[in-house]
DNA sequence: ACAATAATCTCGTTGGGCGAGAGAATAGTC
DNA sequence: GACTATTCTCTCGCCCAACGAGATTATTGT
């Protein structure tokens, strides 16, 4: 039951981080998880279009064209037309974007990977078994 | 590291929950997150001021007016002159917005503390500890 | 060729949040 | 005990992200 508290004050807290920080560089938090998403699509190597991420991001095709040419005249990411499929819009990532997840991230992660030292290799497998369970949950509440 | 990602992981669920739940009931994600805030101060036995609750959302005054009066409007809160200090407005909790906490987390509650069920007490101490150190971390970053 | 479908974008509107400042009550000072 | 300073809340006008509806361009199927 306290778990539950800790474990909503930490959401609360990974929010107000993000959201301080997406305000400082002069972006919304749609515009820092669009980022996220775009960021992990490139680690993946999957090509993401305005459609795709409008989905991800809940937005409709209006709001998701605004959110684009924002992130666009920021100089975070490029459009660029599919040569196989010409209707589509390649979402790619320009390096900018890159050094400003690594900016927003690099920071926190390494403190995160440092508290971590203090956890044998034991506790950490406890630890990730609790929040694959607790992800799981939250999931499947999702889909009622 | 795959730790950090699964954190991750869990907040975006929760967010994503949060503001599906909201959405459904008519109200913003702001809404939700005074909400949350309301039902923690009520339950710890803390007054609450308009002045107070758009600190801790970070809305400025006038926000924070409008939020308040959707919160009324809805019937889920109520202004309340402070007799002590008449420049003040308590804001009190009516019983439908415990209600709507309750529809909120209730189901949620119960489904977390269930999954808690398959892990014993020094896996759950762990566990405990673990989400401690994170946003300790976490809140410490924040302040740059 | 010609509809039907898919992907993206444009237009007009709505509404949450901001900045500035007004109004009401309390606290401090001479 | 009046008078300024401070605190708390609210009002007004504006901005812009997101929405709904529909237009535009490209592709697929018959």
């Amino acid at each position: 039951m306290q778990l539950i508290h800790l474990l909503r004050g930490l959401t609360v807290e990974l929010d107000l981080f993000g959201s301080e920080f997406a305000g400082r560089h002069g972006l919304h938090p749609t515009d820092l998880r669009a980022l996220i998403h775009l960021l992990d699509a490139a680690r993946a190597g999957a090509v993401v279009t305005p459609g795709r991420l409008g989905e991800a991001l809940r937005l409709n095709s209006a709001g998701t064209t605004g959110l684009v040419d924002r992130l666009e005249r920021l100089g975070l990411i490029r459009r660029e037309r599919d040569p196989g499929d010409r209707r589509k819009v390649r979402l790619v990532v320009e390096e900018r974007a890159m050094d400003l997840g690594q900016a927003f991230f690099g920071g926190l992660i390494a403190d995160l990977v440092a508290a971590m030292g203090r956890f044998d290799a034991a506790e950490l497998a406890t630890a990730r078994r609790f929040l694959l369970a607790m992800t799981e949950v939250v999931a499947t509440a999702r889909e009622e």
